[in-house]
DNA sequence: TAATGTCATCGAAGCGCTTCGACGCAACAG
DNA sequence: CTGTTGCGTCGAAGCGCTTCGATGACATTA
């Protein structure tokens, strides 16, 4: 292994002066620089990661911690990951891949200093999480929104907004009788914030219009699927429109509706909320309300980087949901 | 922080013996040891790995370098991730994430010491980053088949086999005439081989067995499902039998089948290549041959962790496929 | 000419841990 | 009673880096 001694030694200075020179944290006259740069790339050196953060107190790594269960939906959660992953690489940072049910593992990467930072996706209303995130002296950044986030910083897509896009939308084209095809079940027992933020949001919304909104949870498979919309049909027989907040199950709503002989959107209005790639995916292109997956990981990457250097406190961010108008949306049947 | 010195002062003992209470490595008299325990849990010590890492050249965190593109499956990707994470920490370590386009980050993190060894997802024939390994001090475990696994561990399913029985359970009821429903163009032009090497089992298989095998490539998307059952019966019309090895298109596959009036399984066989998972949660469920990601990804943890204290030789590893008979195949139409 | 200031560089301490060699002590053999 | 062995513990070195204070060279000013 080749050390900051070869290099110093090869460039003939100081072990000080290749440090310097590589951080710029002093000045160094431009030759002298550029014969360590050379050693630098002669020797083909690497600093080594963990005798840098024991003399630092960095260590360029942040955690995530990410559901890697099944039942989840496994593509918002892939770019998630991907926006973070990659927006830490813009501030030189790697990422430490922590399971959701890894309780131990937020002591044992914080406490243990193997990161700068901790960023939590699928938090929960209550989650168990949060008391041990606080006592920990790296910042967190929360993907979702528990009930006191005190002293975390949270970001995540505003569902609400979403939620009473959505029903706004379908409202201006006449409709009156709206349902919304949402989480599963154990999502909501959960208490996964998102699902009850859409809820809220759709059920105060329809109100507020003077609507008719149902609400029925979807499992995530063919059956649930199948079995959400006759249940929406049941329940409220002269439906008009829907708003799908399940990705897993939406292909199959989509199917199941024109096989019940509704054509979209002749019969019925469809809009999903969902990230854009699946919205455009489908047999046909869906009016959505795109869940910005990939955006919401930079963004909490962002902040946690902020918090780094700027000692900023902590702080919320609700994104803007963004409803583009595609083809599964029209005007209410008379 | 609490350090190994106050837990040492703590106990009343030196900074070795609580070393050594702690690892192990030499004998600790019972009543020693108890003290040193009591004093890290009464302190809430825990080690800095960076300290570790430097004193003892391990570093306890193993790198994986996935796909996060969106065009492969992310379903799979996923499982096996999860299977890795699980695994290592049964080997009490950490996995740091890479994406696969961070070809520097082979070098980063294994020349910057950050990691005790390294697995690679979706390996490429001729895949750039086998060089890069190969110079690394680090062990590497591929998942997948390069050309050249000279030095480098791999682990993957045997999709030679997996085609063959595939065929075989299909040319056993009866079917003379077999199409192959594969990757998308994009993945075969990567030269991924596990692909390629579908392919090649299910051509030849057929061949053996003197049936009249197609093969189509499909893309990953509603289109190119529909494109590629299209293309099946144009170039084979009497077709009895679908191989489909492309987990995306699968439902829309078996969706276009019924729209095109084909009954599953009285008018056309499907067997899936696919994670079990996938399989059962179709409308109806698939005899398939299952892909255990996550086994893959736990074997690779394993392989790579032998090398580590074992020091064994590099190894490849090619995992029996299975198939499980469900409904949708059946004897060929007569 | 001496005092002052700037800039580039150096030396050394120290980050928190592991590990090697040494040491004291008790048990045992000769 | 001395010599040997083995167990449990300690001290110190060293892992590779960052950073602080000091220093020397040189230019600037009084």
């Amino acid at each position: 292994m080749t050390t900051i001694d070869d290099v110093a030694r090869a460039a003939g200075v100081s072990v000080s002066t290749v440090s310097y020179a590589l951080s710029g944290k002093r000045p160094i006259s431009a030759p002298t620089r550029a014969r360590v740069e050379r050693a630098v790339r002669e020797l083909g050196y690497r600093p080594h990661a963990g005798a840098r953060a024991l003399a630092s107190q960095r260590t360029n790594v942040l955690a995530l911690m990410a559901p890697l269960r099944v039942d989840v939906n496994v593509g918002v959660i892939m770019q998630f990951v991907t926006g973070v992953v990659t927006r830490a690489r813009d501030f030189e940072h790697d990422v430490l891949l922590l399971t959701q049910d890894d309780l131990a593992g937020v002591d044992r990467v914080a406490a243990g200093s193997m990161v700068d930072a901790l960023i939590m996706m699928d938090v929960e209303a209550e989650d168990p999480r949060l008391p041990l995130l606080r006592r920990q002296k790296q910042p967190a950044v929360l993907i979702g929104l528990p009930r006191d986030p005190q002293g975390l910083s949270c970001v995540d897509l505003d569902f609400e907004a979403s939620a009473r896009l959505a029903v706004d939308h379908l409202a201006d084209l006449g409709h009156r009788q709206i349902a919304l095809v949402g989480s599963p079940h154990l999502v909501l027992e959960r208490r996964t914030t998102y699902a009850q933020r859409m809820v809220h949001g759709f059920t105060t919304e329809t109100a507020r219009r003077g609507i008719a909104g149902l609400f029925v949870p979807c499992e995530s498979s063919h059956a649930g699927a199948v079995d959400a919309v006759d249940r929406v049909f049941d329940q409220l027989p002269d439906v008009t429109a829907l708003v799908v907040h399940n990705e897993v199950a939406l292909p199959v709503v989509l199917a199941t509706l024109r096989e019940r002989g509704k054509e979209i959107p002749r019969d019925i209005s469809v809009v999903a909320v969902c990230p854009e790639d699946v919205a455009v995916g489908q047999q046909q292109p869906l009016t959505a309300v795109d869940i910005p997956a990939m955006t919401i990981g930079s963004v909490a990457v962002d902040m946690a980087a902020a918090r780094l250097d700027g000692d900023q406190p902590a702080e919320t961010r609700l994104l803007s949901p963004v409803l583009t108008v595609r083809a599964s949306t029209g005007p209410a049947p008379a």
